[in-house]
Parts: C-alpha cells; structure tokens; sequence
DNA sequence: ACGACTATTTATAACGG
DNA sequence: TCCGTTATAAATAGTCG
C-alpha cells in the first residue's frame, strides 16, 4: 500500500526498515485494538524492534491475563521432556503449571455452575449468561433427539413383540386345531401385549434394557422423562 | 475500507460480528507476519475470539520464547517455583493424579459448555439442565445486583461532581464580586467527570488518540451496558 | 459458515522538509 | 528521526451464491 509493491522479505536499508517498521508498528496496534473492540476479542499484541524495544497491546490493557489464559488454553507436558539436565525441576516445572491448570479450571467451573460470581466484571457476566444459554440450547436439543431415538426403538420393540405374539398366537391355533373358534386374534394379541408379566415380552424388555439401560421406571413403560415433553 | 464506514465500536449483530471477525482475523495476522519480516522484528500475537476460540501467530513459531522475553522484560524477576520440595516425593504420581483431575474437569467444562453431550444418559442430562438454570438465575441476579451498585456509584459521583462546581463557582463568584450569570453549571460538570484518568504509557498504543473523533463517546457518561437496562 | 466480487476506505511507500 | 503530503497498494464492508 504505497507507492511502490513491496516484496515481504526483510527490508535491508536500515533506515527504510525503521521508517516502515515504525509505520507498520503503528497500524498493526491500531487494527489489534480495532478488532478487539469490534469483534469483541480478547487481543494480546507483543513486539520486539530489530533492536529489543518492546512495543505492546492488549486488551483492556490486561496482558497478563490474556497470557495466563494463553498458558492454560495451550497448557502441555512440553516443558518435561525439553531439557535432561534437571529432570526434577522439569517435573516440578510440569508440575506447577498442571496446578495452575486445574485451579484455572476450578475457577471457570464454578462460574459456570453460577458460584463466585463476583469476581466477573460485567462483560464477563454477559458472555458466561450467553454461553450458558447456549448450552442450555445445546441440551434440550440433545434431549429432544433423544426423545425421538428412545420413542423409535419403543416402537420397533412393540413391532417385534407384535409380530411375536401373532406367530405364537398362529402356531398355538396350529396345533390346537380349533376349528370352533374364529373370533378375531386381535383380542389376544393386544392382551399379550397389554399384560407386563407376559413371558414374551419380559424377555424382550429385558434385553434392550441391557443395551439401553433406559428403559424402564416402576409405572409404566415410559420412564418419566419421556412423558414430560 | 469497505463500502462502509464503520465505527469503533462492538458490532452488535451476531453474524456481521463473527464474518469481520473472521476477516479481520486474518488481516491482522497478515500483517503481523509482514512486520516480522520486513523489519526483522520479534511478534508474538495472540487472539481470543469471543466465544473463547484461540488463534495466534508468532515470529518463527516461538511464542514461548517471546512471551518469556516479554516477561522478563516487564517483570525481571522471574520467579521460578522454590524447590522447597522433597525429592522423595513420587512427582510422576502426583503428576498422572493431577493429570487426571485436568481431563475430569475438562469434561465436565465442556459438559457445561453444551458440548459432548452425547456421552452423558438422560439423567445426567436432566441434572446438567437443571444446573445450568440455577447458575442463569444466580448470574442474572448478580448482574442486577451490580446493575444496582454501579447506579448509586454513578449518582453518588455525579452528586460530589455536582457539590464541587457549586462550591468552586461560588467562591469564584465571591472572588471576583461579579454579578455574571450563574447558569451553566452543568458544563464545567461533565467537564470534570469527562476527564480521564490517567496517561502515562509511552510505547502502549493509545486507544483514544487513534480512534480519530469516531469513538469519542459522544453518548455520555455511562458505559453502554448500564444504558440496556 | 466460506469464497468471490466490487466499491470504498485505509494503510503506507516514497518523498520533501 | 520525525512530521506532512501524495500516489498507490491493500484491506475490507456489503453483497451474492
């Protein structure tokens, strides 16, 4: 953006170098803080001249915040098998930022579990009620889903203890020979059905039990959570 | 430079907010690059996005290094953690325990945060959901709380403000014996609350100044969270 | 959410003092 | 080194797909 193309590789006139650096410097914190207020995004901004003068941003000025959450966000074991020389202190090292690790951990959990709440300033308060209500979106979507997967399988078991029953029901007539009675089979396959002590459905029951570990809860079929929406 | 001017301020839709983000994001790492190589500078930039998301760029990928020389360029003293500790102690022991807490902590976190939801049954779900409730309402009614506060704060200023004009005009008016009208008592208020603090950094980008008239909060005194509500 | 396309606004390279 | 000015290159806001 000037009057010549620039090529990005380093400047080698010494004083073309400090006047763009200088320049640059200056643009560069400016679209740092432009892009934090804007977008509303934490920034931290560090940079060192060619000759070891530090110039610096961040977000409303608190720097080692933002660099703590940096160290907790990219928190690893790197620092242990990095150097031989003092293994202790590398664990020690380790060690100490795992610590830091999970009271950062501690801290936020609390917040979100609504505790301590007044160590939040008030942008704080705003983004964790909207994370909150996001996850709490999250969560009755899931639940929804797994509403419907639930009702699904209920169904098919249904299905299957139907189709059951009426090829039970259709051997036992078979085999009995009944030529008197040709009432309708529906009343005894709804009663196989209906009647939770049948033996053909027990065995049923219990089997997706195992699998799903859902199905089940004194009154009914449908376990409560199923009948609340 | 877009179609539009723009202010400088938090963008207040959602979707715009995330796409200049998303653009701007990568100008501003762009550009952190370029006066790295041009002007042979060490940087180290480190962004939050609002929702927490993490992106970073630094001079030959060693944040590390320009974070600890920013360190101890700002606070010399480096305080590395005293041995004080026994060296019988088992550290790989209580490092794997601690290790452990991290990855349960982080879990449940992101349980909190409406993610992985899948691996949790529906009593889990029910309980996370009522949770979460619980932590809106105790959220909620912190911020009305501070809401509160920060209004008496705001009067009880305005009130000192007001008393000391008064007072300062008055002993003026006594000074100089003169019968000038007495109105504006108003101006010489906002004047005094108006003025900031403090301005002391030199290399620290100076928000105000750049902003060019555009952010010169022209609304007033209040920030704009207490004008919502 | 991402890519492409302008019309504009910004940033800045070169230059002069 | 640090202003200003100016011509020009870049970034990007709004828009469409």
């Amino acid at each position: 953006m000037g009057r010549g193309r620039v090529q990005l590789r380093r400047i080698e006139n010494k004083i073309k170098r400090q006047v763009t650096f200088s320049k640059r410097r200056s643009g560069l914190l400016k679209k740092a803080h432009e892009i934090s207020v804007l977008c509303d995004a934490d920034v931290a901004l560090i940079v060192f001249s060619n000759k070891g003068k530090l110039y610096e941003y961040s977000t409303d000025s608190s720097m080692d915040k933002i660099l703590e959450r940096y160290e907790s966000y990219t928190y690893a074991e790197r620092a242990i098998f990095s150097s031989e020389a003092d293994p202790q202190a590398d664990w020690g090292l380790a060690y100490s930022k795992l610590k830091t690790r999970v009271e950062s951990l501690q801290r936020s959990q609390r917040n979100l579990m609504g505790e301590e709440l007044d160590t939040l300033n008030n942008k704080e308060l705003q983004h964790l009620e909207q994370q909150l209500e996001s996850s709490l979106k999250n969560i009755r979507s899931r639940k929804e889903k797994m509403l419907k997967e639930q009702k699904k399988n209920m169904e098919e078991i249904i299905a299957k203890a139907k189709a059951k029953a009426l090829a039970q029901n259709a051997a036992w007539e078979q085999q009995n020979r009944a030529p008197y009675n040709s009432s309708p089979h529906h009343v005894m396959i709804s009663d196989s059905i209906a009647t939770p002590t049948s033996r053909n459905c027990q065995t049923r029951y219990n089997a997706e039990e195992a699998t799903q570990g859902e199905l089940r809860l004194g009154k009914g079929l449908l376990p409560s959570w199923m009948l609340s929406g």
